[in-house]
DNA sequence: GTCTATACTAGGATAGAC
DNA sequence: GTCTATCCTAGTATAGAC
C-alpha cells in the first residue's frame, strides 16, 4: 500500500523546502525525492507554487499538532512551556516552518506566506495563555508582559536553530533554551 | 570616482545574498546588481564560490564592527545590551549573516560557514563578558549562566526577525527584545 | 492518472576580442 | 581589466502517448 503520488509529491517537496527553501527546491528534484513522473506532477497540482502551498500546509499541520499536544499535558506552565521547549527536534535540520521565512519568494506572497504567519500565530497563542496562567498563579513575576515573554522565548526556538547551524553542533539551541527557561524561573516572586 | 568592479562585486553580491542565499543569488544577476560584465567578475573572482566567501566575509566584518561599537560605550551591563538589541535594523531584511544559516551549501562547506560562525562567536563572547560584568555588579541575579543568558539573547535576535518576517510587521522583533530584556532586568537581586 | 518526449529560459562558466 | 559571444546543463512547463 504505497501512499498515492499526491501525498508522495506533498512530502517530498516539503522536505525539500525544509532543505533548500523555496528557489532550491526544484521540480526534478521534487520528482527524484517523490519517485513519481513529470507528467503526474501538473496533473496533480498546477506548478511548482501550488504545489509549495500544500507541502507548506502540511508543515504548518504538523507544527500545529505538536504544538497541541505538547500544550495539553498536565502540569505547571512552566512545565508546559519546558516541555515544548525540550521537544526532541532535529536541532541541526531547523524549523520546517520557520525556514520558509527566509524565502524573499515566499515572504513576498500572501498566499504562500499565510501558513506560515498561521502557525507562529498559533504557538504565539499558546504560549501567551500558559504564561498568564502562570502569572495567575504566582509562578512568574506579575508585572511581566505576557505577549513580550511569549514572542520572546518563540524567537529563542528559531534563533537558536540559526545559532546552532551556524556553529553546525547542537549545544547553542540547548543553551539558549536553557537560558531563557532559567529567566523565567529566576523572575518568580519571592514567595519561592 | 566610482568604486572599482571588485568592490561592487563583492557588495552586489551581500545584497543578494542577503535577500535571497546561496541558491536564489545568480552570476546573472550580480552582474546586473553590481552593473559590471562577465569577464569583470571571472577576472576577480575564481567563480561563484570564491564571490560568496568574499561577500560574507565583508557581511562578518559589517556585523563585528557594529558589535564593538554597541559594546563600547559607557554605561551598566543592562544598558550596554539594551543599546546594543535596539540598535537600528532594518527588521524585515533580517540579519545579513544569519540569512545565510539557511544554506545548505554555505552551511555544508566548512569555508563558506567560518565566517557567519566567527561572527557568532564575537557576539557570544561580548555577551557573556557584559553579562558577567553585570552579575559581578549586582545587576543580574547571581545564579545565572552566562553562557546561557549570552545564547538567549543572541537567539532573540535571529528568532525575533524570523517572527517579523512570518508576520510581516517589526513588532514580533520588537516584543521580544522587550521580553527578553524585561525578563533580565526582573531576575535582578531582590535589592533593587 | 502516469509516463516519456519535447521546448524554452536561465544558471554557471569559458574563450577570445578590445 | 573589461566586454561580448558562446557553451552546456538544469529549471520549469507543455503535449501527447499509454
Amino acid at each position: 500500500m504505497k501512499p498515492n503520488a499526491r501525498e508522495r509529491l506533498i512530502e517530498g517537496t516539503r522536505q525539500l523546502l525544509w532543505e533548500r527553501g523555496y528557489v532550491g527546491t526544484s521540480p526534478t528534484a521534487i520528482l527524484a525525492r517523490s519517485g513519481v513522473g513529470q507528467g503526474s506532477m501538473y496533473h496533480h497540482f498546477d506548478g511548482k507554487p501550488d504545489l509549495v502551498l500544500a507541502a507548506e500546509q502540511r508543515s504548518a499541520e504538523l507544527m500545529q499538532q505538536q504544538i497541541a499536544e505538547a500544550f495539553a499535558v498536565e502540569g505547571t506552565a512552566l512545565e508546559r512551556i519546558t516541555g515544548y521547549l525540550g521537544r526532541e527536534r532535529d536541532v541541526l535540520r531547523g524549523c520546517s516552518v520557520g525556514r520558509l521565512t527566509a524565502d524573499p519568494e515566499v515572504m513576498a506572497d500572501d498566499t504562500l506566506r499565510a501558513p506560515i504567519r498561521e502557525a507562529f500565530e498559533v504557538l504565539h497563542e499558546h504560549l501567551r495563555r500558559t504564561i498568564a496562567e502562570g502569572v495567575a498563579a504566582g509562578e512568574f513575576a506579575g508585572d511581566l508582559d505576557v505577549d513580550e515573554i511569549a514572542s520572546a522565548i518563540a524567537a529563542v526556538i528559531q534563533g537558536g536553530y540559526a545559532l546552532a547551524r551556524a556553529a553546525q553542533a547542537v549545544e547553542p539551541f540547548d543553551r539558549a533554551i536553557r537560558g531563557v527557561l532559567s529567566l523565567l524561573r529566576v523572575s518568580a516572586p519571592r514567595a519561592n
